[in-house]
DNA sequence: ATCCATTGGGTACACCGTACCCAATGTGGG
DNA sequence: CCCACATTGGGTACGGTGTACCCAATGGAT
């Protein structure tokens, strides 16, 4: 068999969306351009459009590909909550390992593609218990997806990636620190109170707030 | 007197940022480039810079004008709850008066300015009865500007802005349709149903569960 | 061996943000 | 009254972007 199998790998568009994706982890999202993509797989830049019809499909199918990367972990054994907290927690790790994700998602429209499908799948079915009517899971759903990727935004205001604390209030102070408080007394208040030793957990009693929501609908409909 | 106030009004800062505010309301969020906004003040690209440092300042400064447009009602004589749905309420329709505020917002690091201070000083107010530690209400809060901002991009989907119908999961089934749903037996079912005429209030009714949870932790602090 | 569909990529265009520098303008001091 | 000057307006140009269009190389089927 001689059959060398080419010179260079040929290109597919997985090996395209993948190149981009570590474009965007190592240069950041802005970084990602045609050129540098093709750059970075040593091919010419119009090569790229013959497996990708946009720049936004490629953006789209960048989410898609991470979004799969990450699984979402057996269920058995766990009740409801543990369930929604596994996820929103799977989540959150996606997002803080690539921080250029909130800014695709936001740029592409909901849904994203299979892998997407696939989570809502899951979220679907760990809502099963509640007895929710399928509309109102879908959007329980929805406003998780929203306060985890609320909760990374704030993480991510401004330490870029550098600090290894968790702590997100910080960022939060320092950014408001010298405004003109004096006509904002309750917010001046919240910036001048550290954070309470108590929020040791921060994104997990946040979305716990939620869920208590969640939890208190379903006693109240019954 | 004979000061003729000059051929053509000068440039202000506020000017400037009408200028893009209207392009972004006529001609879409992408079409607002330097160029643009001059051309539609009748004046040379580079005299923005006189008024404004860079591109991402004037999006701050469109984002920070266009939220001093809304007010928030009097509060007086409402309860927490009533005060919740009206804050949302009002950013609600400011996104849909303006969808281009979605990508603004999501392209600049919060808080915006001055008029961002002001609604988040109104929400803790607004919240003040619930006795909440006051980081815990900055994070309700930013729960409900996700909620907010999460159901108007649902809502945005892909209607651009024709039909007047507020029904937002019919766009939400229309994008999931065609798909191998096969796979997905909960997500087959959520699209094949149609909403049923309970949902006539989608957007209040998912901003409760948040609320209910809210409630609910006070509750059981005390 | 030949044809042809598929894939790779080079050139070119319209548009973008903005660095840089000069022109016009209105103001305060002599 | 005139001049120096600070402020504001804008033209030119540069390096970047996405991508339309077209041709070259490739490799499998006939």
């Amino acid at each position: 068999m001689s059959r060398r199998p080419r010179a260079t790998e040929p290109l597919t568009r997985e090996r395209v969306v993948s190149a981009a994706i570590e474009v965007a982890d190592d240069r950041g999202y802005e970084a990602v351009s045609m050129r540098r993509v093709a750059e970075h797989l040593g091919s010419g830049t119009m090569s790229l459009y013959r497996h990708i019809a946009d720049k936004n499909e490629l953006v789209s199918a960048m989410v898609d590909q991470v979004t799969g990367r990450y699984t979402y972990p057996d269920p058995e054994g766990m009740d409801w909550r543990e369930r929604m907290h596994a996820f929103a927690r799977t989540d959150w790790r996606m997002f803080l390992d690539h921080p250029w994700m909130l800014a695709a998602t936001a740029s592409v429209t909901p849904p994203f593609g299979t892998q997407s499908f696939a989570a809502m799948e899951w979220a679907l079915e760990a809502l099963e218990s509640v007895g929710l009517e399928p509309h109102a899971a879908a959007q329980v759903i929805m406003t998780v997806n929203n306060y985890v990727q609320g909760s990374v935004r704030v993480v991510l205001g401004e330490a870029d990636h550098d600090t290894e604390t968790d702590d997100p209030g910080v960022n939060w102070q320092r950014r408001l620190r010298d405004i003109d408080l004096d006509q904002f007394p309750r917010l001046r208040e919240l910036v001048r109170l550290p954070l309470p030793q108590t929020d040791r957990n921060w994104f997990a009693d946040g979305l716990d707030v939620i869920l208590d929501g969640v939890q208190n609908h379903r006693s109240t409909d019954r």
